[in-house]
DNA sequence: AAAAACATTTGCCATATGGCAAAAAACAAC
DNA sequence: GTTGTTTTTTGCCATATGGCAAATGTTTTT
């Protein structure tokens, strides 16, 4: 749990009894790879922090492609928020790539640790900024940068990710096919 | 005034007093056609919302070619969060691309008007976060989809905006070519 | 170790988009 | 209206990426 109480103090300060009442609602979890965090159709109730593994997020457009739309490494938070803040069914997947090790909070815990700890949603609302920024900027590049680029700066974003992960989760994430990316990478050794 | 405080109110809710409050810090402020409102390189110390007209958030990459990165309309906030939030210098322009009338608050009035009102920072924490949100989800189809397919989505999703910018900034946006634009818009009458 | 299942690479060709420059159209200034 | 300026369209050809199927490589199962 020490990545969890890491993590959160890097965006304000909790005295000892306050981080200990967030822990007392944090359960371990392990799930394995290609489960699913958080599906399609169902409301999610639940914030998650990954401690080992790689998840991604994906839908399905309408051919019936899976698209990656995001991949969440270690020490970082996984809800879908939409979803979670308005109680309104989900349109995306949450997988994991790898098994995974995860701090999941039940919504009822997570709300009432709101409601309890002074403070904390300033915190939480710093980090969920945070991450979407982060997903914003990172997607971004992605539209107007030519596929050899979007890979390599994928490498840059994501040096943790790029080993773990099929190249066809990779290909749908960058939005070109797989066997395009194939070739790309045989163009860069 | 009464958009800012009808678009507020979906938001949350507010007394009269309140309101009032908030009104009183509003500046209003007209930017022509091709000014900026925030810049790359300063430190964004405004938040503005748009009464009339059409802005976009723009950067240059290392060819220099400039990118549209998104439009905002009528009814929406303008705030470079990350440069704002951090009081560090932001990295894209905001700049009008029609003659544009605004409300704006400085940043010390917008601070101050979040430590008085009590409940004013939810409600501001779910503008943002809508936001954020909306603008991940209207840039991620970006990636997957072929040119016709993006501009048809950004004339569902933008229909107010589709006939009031020129063909090369909505071309940076979509992320291809002025002539291919041309070209894609031709086949589809 | 062999078989099966799955993931990645490659070949071949089709197609979409880009690059560049010229033409046409739209808009603005005088 | 004429001239000049900016924006949009078009032509020509180059190039990147896609689609599909076969080949190769890798992992898992038995």
């Amino acid at each position: 749990m020490k990545e969890l109480v890491a993590y959160i103090l890097k965006f304000g300060s909790l005295n000892q009894q306050q981080i200990d009442l967030i822990l007392s609602k944090a359960q371990e979890r392990e799930i394995k790879k290609e489960n699913y965090f958080s599906e399609a159709g169902k409301v999610s109730v639940e914030v998650g922090f990954i401690i080992d593994g790689v998840m991604r997020v994906c839908y399905y457009n309408n051919k019936g492609e899976e698209i990656t739309k995001y991949f969440i490494d270690e020490n970082n938070l996984v809800v879908d928020l939409e979803s979670f803040e308005n109680s309104i069914c989900s349109s995306a997947y949450v997988e994991a790539v790898t098994d995974c090790k995860m701090i999941v909070f039940s919504k009822k815990d997570w709300e009432e640790l709101l409601n309890t700890i002074i403070g904390w949603d300033k915190i939480v609302h710093k980090i969920i900024n945070k991450a979407l920024i982060d997903k914003v900027s990172r997607r971004s590049p992605l539209v107007s940068e030519d596929a050899t680029t979007r890979y390599l700066s994928f490498m840059e974003m994501f040096p943790n990710v790029i080993n773990r992960v099929p190249l066809s989760y990779l290909a749908s994430y960058l939005g070109i096919t797989q066997s395009s990316l194939s070739r790309i990478r045989k163009n860069i050794r």
